[in-house]
DNA sequence: GCGGATCGTCAGTTTTACTGACGATCCGCT
DNA sequence: AGCGGATCGTCAGTAAAACTGACGATCCGC
């Protein structure tokens, strides 16, 4: 066995061009690496990136029930229930019954829950920054635009065309 | 009761904006989208998106080691070894021991493996390309550039700047 | 030829999200 | 009234993906 120490080692070798010319490497490592930096800059706050979503939609639009919820993040409804207990258990949202419905339960931030989501969106949004960096200023408004057509092709009546697999 | 009946069905209503204008919801909504659509056009032949980047990588490259396999595609080497059991399994590809080292393996692709790359990597671009359509010509080319460099901060030799996490 | 490091492997755990089922409730119709 | 089908929240069980920690075999520098 004498001089197999030909290139084994001496190149570093980062993500060969096969797979950063596949769009779906791309999307899923950016998302990785964007999600690890939302959930360090939420970390201090107890809550991570998707309890964080949650609570921006609440606060966004009027009171919903827990499926309105989830149809209007994309996730499945037993998956927003697990969501609400823990965001219930830390105090930060409450459940009430809807008294026009009382198969259904209203959600609404408390007031922790406020003080809590204008903390952690800022912080959110500085992890944001840092991870746009380096990026000229017009790339970040074009990727945004892009992801959203890409993604978002909402027909007329306002509805998501992917109904919401998974 | 009386009229409650106001508005609670009427407007079917997507994503709310506050979340179509987080770039975290909307990677990660895009990344499930594409691997959706990944995942169909491969079914038919029997690899999902993560073995298919496998074949990719191992086609690309000269003969690699599970470690360094591993390394390009950014995950785990306990994970390398599942993934490759499984292609193993389906005669896709091969291990034969390293002879200059006897603590690696060296994977190439089985000639069954070569054949259901070529056609699987056309089903995969397909798929890709129904991903992207509706979009400009320019702004596909944008997206991949953007992405490419938002995460591939690749320092000087070569490797990746996040180790690789998860 | 010894000690530390590397590689592949395996078992166990965590995270995330889904399916299927169930009780409570609502709504349209008769 | 009240019946039947649908909807909402809930829970238990499951599946996929990826990680941690440990272990034996092997390599390499000294």
């Amino acid at each position: 066995m004498g001089e197999q120490s030909f290139t084994r080692e001496s190149a570093p070798t980062g993500p060969p061009a096969a797979l950063t010319n596949r769009l779906g490497y791309l999307l899923k490592h950016a998302q990785l690496r964007l999600a690890d930096l939302g959930a360090s800059a939420l970390a201090p706050f107890g809550i991570n990136g998707r309890e964080c979503a949650v609570l921006i939609v609440i606060d966004d639009v009027p009171p919903l029930s827990q499926l309105e919820l989830a149809r209007r993040m994309g996730v499945d409804r037993t998956t927003m229930v697990a969501l609400i207990d823990e965001l219930e258990a830390k105090a930060l949202v409450a459940r009430r019954p809807d008294p026009h419905d009382r198969r259904r339960n209203v959600v609404g931030l408390t007031e922790s829950g406020r003080t809590t989501l204008r903390a952690a969106r800022s912080a959110h949004d500085q992890a944001e920054e840092r991870f746009l960096e380096g990026l000229p200023e017009e790339d970040a408004v074009h990727l945004k635009r892009i992801l959203r057509a890409v993604m978002g092709p909402v027909s007329d009546d306002g509805r998501q065309e992917r109904p919401q697999k998974r």
